[in-house]
DNA sequence: CCTTTAATTAGAAATATGTCTAAATATCTA
DNA sequence: TAGATATTTAGACATATTTCTAATTAAAGG
């Protein structure tokens, strides 16, 4: 689990946007893209972020590349931020 | 609440560890840089962060300035990340 | 094959971030 | 009040981040 890449991908509001449009299910660059007002280099560049913090896959469907939800990480950043805020417990791995 | 100051302040290793070194208990300004390497004035800045990001409170104590968790902003950053990956819920405020 | 469409990579430019030293502010104590 | 200690603020500088346009890669379909 890549703790600082996570964060630091949680730290721009595109790719919190993004995160939350892939929510609903998994959609295509392209859809993804339509969503901004910025170029489609610009949005590969915070798909790539996301990414290499494994908060989303991908998988190529033809010309199309579909990007989804990892949401296996989920429970990874909910208790990174519970260490952050919450005393060492007992019985920690 | 403030979203993205917390994201922001989130995304740095040192303010993390901060975060974390408050779990304890509340600390001097002084207590925390003896844990660091670099310059109080740093420190200074990264505490300056957290204040804005409303993750910890501060007291004049004397000459010193005393640092503690504010652990109510908790809940807030653990339904934002909530947000990010679940899907909308009902009866949502 | 060649063209079109989808997406990423490369390289450049502007802005933001993290760090430093020096100076300023606040409090304590002789 | 003057000096010492604790901390923040100001200003500078290097690095990182975000965005762009142009070029590249990959697949589809005539």
């Amino acid at each position: 689990m890549k703790q600082q890449a996570i964060f630091k991908a949680l730290a721009d509001p595109s790719r919190r946007r993004i995160l939350k449009l892939l929510r609903g299910g998994s959609k295509t660059a392209g859809e993804l893209a339509d969503a901004f007002d910025f170029s489609a280099a610009s949005l590969s560049h915070h798909f790539a972020v996301l990414k290499a913090a494994e908060l989303v896959r991908t998988e190529r469907r033809g010309q199309y590349i579909v990007y989804s939800l990892n949401t296996s990480v989920f429970e990874d950043v909910s208790s990174l931020v519970m260490e952050l805020f919450t005393t060492r417990e007992v019985g920690k791995k």
